[in-house]
DNA sequence: GATGCTTACGATACCCGTAAAGATA
DNA sequence: TATCTTTACGGGTATCGTAAGCATC
């Protein structure tokens, strides 16, 4: 058993057991592949694939039970590496994150900011993308931290903490009907055509779950996966828009106005890091950056428990 | 990074530095060992031992750092033979169990003939040593199941569940002005010279807490490793004897009268095992044949929760 | 017929142990 | 001087990629 076979057992899995893909993934040749998998059923003396003729197709039942173990000593050898790093490259490395346009957009460049001042040496990747990709990205450990409204907190890889909690907010054309009510209602908004978040994004979840509540049924004529999108449909007068607040700006969307409501459920943003993966020193400072209540020693606890 | 490569420092720090005996240990060459470690530290970047010259003294700060991670590499890959097992040899393996010679001698073995009818093709190894080297050798990955009164809940990397609890007798030659007594106290005792465990052994914690706490101070004339030992001075008249109730039979000691008291606490004797490393399903019945109110679930979810 | 897996084979790199040399106590 | 570690070197093995063969869809 070796590290290379590891991998690929690990890679063709995410691969859904194409072993090409897979070579290329691992930038090795696809008959290594192949010839690892096998070498490794028979030292192991289990299959660990299902096959039909030459095609994998599946994990058998004794590859599902070893897969969680094998993807762990990956990340524990990962982990190796990044505990060196800690001493050889002081404040200096690399910091994925994964989080979505909202965020991206509206929340993190002040956080960002403060962060390169305090570590000018740490090279940032922001990767955007939807919640469910964040989720993958995480178990992978393709990505260091991952913040999102939706999807993070449902899987027992992962761990983490709240961000930050917000509302939706109605935003419409200047001299709209309803931004001349005193109220706005659910059923108001049934009256008018809705562009809003896409679903599994931004809180979109909360959006359903009070029209069904109240048996009202929204006639959304658009679904976008960034406010900024939705805004400029509101503009051009598609219809009014559900946004999180977060998302208005008074100066710059001039053209529109912003009804504050309690209609929606607050949602909370999360952050997010996989268990069992180690973060450089100064990921868990810029966790402190977004929450300064962040009990770190408790996160790192629980970092330490994998399942 | 190969496994080679990790298990040599992991036996490295086993052997206090010493790369001949680390080499003997993993049935390899010195010069490979040497030449293993400068490679890896060569690949990290970073030197992972503290060297005078050529000897080798100690880890270095971020040696220290990636230990547990490289212990915990090692025993996840050692998990994954045991998974494979699980699915090949089904109830069929080795049960290796530390204990002392009290739980080997008086409590173990109609436990075993109980487990061995059930799984007559586990070949059950029973390892006999102290409460310290019991903690050694599970710590060490060496064995599966540790038994003992002393020194098993200390230790972080283990966990376990407690067995049964007994408390201490005192044993006299028949006739013997003790063996007329209604009540022994504490004071009675010290007018005799006293023969019992050993520092660090059954229960001798909980001897010596009872006297200090009554400041007295016993004539303890003799200490044995266990109470066979304990039990044939008592009969040579060396003195009367403290050994855990278990060990007195009143057919087989009857030259011995054993004094039961509530002089001594309550003694607990826990059945422990390593965090982090799984085990063979057999092993657990055998716990659950111990220690039948055990929640197995629980035990499982603990040992996955390393530090 | 296009895609995907296995087998065959030769080149390369890696790992190992012996032996000699050098350092440490 | 004993013990211990490093360096040098040669043999063996494992791993790799290319190319050809074969199965699957």
């Amino acid at each position: 058993m070796n590290f290379q076979q590891l991998k690929i057992i690990r890679e063709t899995v995410r691969q859904q057991f194409n072993l090409t893909e897979t070579s290329q993934h691992l930038q090795t040749s696809q008959s290594n592949v192949s010839k690892h998998i096998r070498e490794l059923e028979l030292e192991l003396g289990v299959q660990l694939f299902i096959r039909k003729g030459k095609r994998l197709l599946d994990l058998t039942e004794a590859g599902k039970s070893l897969f969680p173990t094998v993807e762990q000593v990956l990340i524990d050898a990962d982990n190796i590496k990044r505990i060196v790093d800690e001493f050889t490259l002081i404040n200096q490395g690399e910091l994925i994150i994964a989080t979505t346009h909202t965020q991206a957009r509206y929340v993190l460049p002040p956080i960002i900011q403060k962060f390169k001042q305090q570590f000018p040496n740490v090279h940032l990747v922001l990767q955007q993308t939807s919640p469910n990709e964040i989720v993958n990205l995480l178990l992978q450990g393709k990505v260091d931290i991952g913040i999102a409204t939706e999807a993070l907190t449902q899987e027992q890889l992962l761990t983490g903490t709240p961000y930050y909690t917000w509302q939706h907010s109605i935003i419409v054309p200047k001299n709209h009907p309803l931004s001349l009510k005193d109220k706005v209602s659910l059923a108001d908004l049934t009256n008018y055509p809705i562009v809003t978040y896409h679903e599994g994004y931004t809180g979109r979840t909360n959006i359903n779950q009070a029209f069904a509540d109240a048996r009202l049924t929204p006639n959304i004529v658009m679904s976008a996966l960034d406010s900024d999108v939705i805004k400029t449909y509101v503009e051009l007068g598609l219809g009014i828009g559900i946004i999180s607040h977060i998302a208005y700006n008074a100066e710059r969307d001039h053209n529109l106005v912003a009804i504050k409501t309690n209609l929606f459920e607050f949602n909370t943003t999360w952050i997010a890091i996989r268990k069992g993966r180690l973060l450089r020193e100064y990921s868990y400072k810029f966790i402190k950056l977004c929450s300064p209540d962040t009990n770190l020693e408790a996160l790192k606890a629980s970092i330490k428990k994998p399942l």
